[in-house]
DNA sequence: GGTTTATGTAAGCGTCGTCAACATAAGACC
DNA sequence: GGTCTTATGTTGACGACGCTTACATAAACC
């Protein structure tokens, strides 16, 4: 019925999902606009019209991501009243994407999308999400220094992300074969996340 | 004088060499085989005689800089006879190849050059890396139990490389505008990555 | 000196991002 | 309702890339 109209109907907000789609599956290096051109039944060019380049695609999916990351850490930090444990659902929200969407993550934070030329909406949104980390350590450090709330959110969000990374490239597997499981590794890296110092 | 020889001489470490400076200058991806026959003065299926792909190409280099990288792990060791002291600066060497060398490091730790069918002499290197960081922590940890050592370690590790990550990623730029300086940043780095728990 | 082997070249395949020139559909205006 | 404008498609191409196959040359070895 709907066979090859010259218009998509929404062809934009389709890219989008497919790549999206491409990302979650094999990471930010998996999406060809010339894939995902065929994959809409729609020529290679069809996507400059919605985009200037593919980073501005990939863009737009990455501040999707840190849109949804910011609303997880607002939930995680509205469903609970000690600031002490609404910290730690916020560091397993952020753990939660990256082990639930490891492609999304690595396109989020190990890609090179938020450089120079970041379009505005992507760069918003990741400052907006990385306001909400701030704002769950400082509420466990009331009457605390601007400087020291920055400096223990920055090192405590350095070992989440770090742990991440190194696990998700392959770089600790080596390492574990002792009686270190990784779900037990999780817990030691949330409490030196969130640990003083 | 040596204008066009038929045979290069050393093309092998010759695409090493050029691999390497690539690499440094801008990170893996700015690496073209293309681009390293042509500045060799050689054709572009030359370097197939000597690596597989691209990626064979760029393990070598990326076990180059690991070797390195644990030697410099050695020398903080023995120029230090108190543990804690020598495990601050074996840190901070790991810190000095991601700040000095930022191209190699990426190579060596964020890219995916270390999956699956990497070639033997990478992992072993890799590997013995490290081994000299758990070796520095171990010595701090007289008679403690391997698998705390290992979990000390790799959170220490993860703190230290997120860092890194996140900061030659620009994901930090933008939240130290305040009296938080780099220089600053990275002590309160070493503290928290040292630091027991 | 002749043969084998290592190392180079030439030409081409398929993929990619991107662009310019052109075609068509949808919406605004009279 | 017909016309004009604009948004959104298509076609065809360019240049760069990794990589391969078939062939050429030089070096090494007997």
């Amino acid at each position: 019925m709907s066979s090859r109209r010259y218009h998509h109907g929404d062809l934009r907000k389709a890219l989008i999902q497919a790549a999206r789609a491409a990302v979650e599956s094999g990471g930010p290096d998996a999406v060809s606009l010339r894939d995902l051109a065929q994959s809409l039944q729609v020529s290679t060019a069809a996507p400059y019209r919605h985009f200037t380049d593919r980073a501005a695609l990939l863009a737009e999916v990455a501040a999707d991501g840190f849109e949804e990351l910011g609303q997880a850490y607002a939930l995680a930090q509205a469903n609970n009243s000690d600031p002490r444990v609404a910290a730690r659902e916020t560091a397993r929200a952020y753990l939660g994407l990256a082990f639930q969407h490891p492609g999304l993550f690595r396109l989020m934070f190990t890609s090179d999308i938020l450089g120079p030329g970041a379009p505005p909406r992507l760069v918003d949104a990741a400052a907006s999400s990385w306001e909400g980390l701030h704002r769950s350590v400082a509420a466990t450090m009331p009457g605390a220094d601007v400087a020291d709330i920055k400096r223990r959110t920055l090192t405590g969000w350095s070992t989440l992300y770090g742990f991440i990374s190194l696990v998700q490239g392959g770089r600790i597997r080596a390492f574990m074969t002792e009686p270190l499981t990784e779900a037990e590794l999780l817990e030691a890296v949330l409490d030196k996340a969130l640990g003083e110092s």
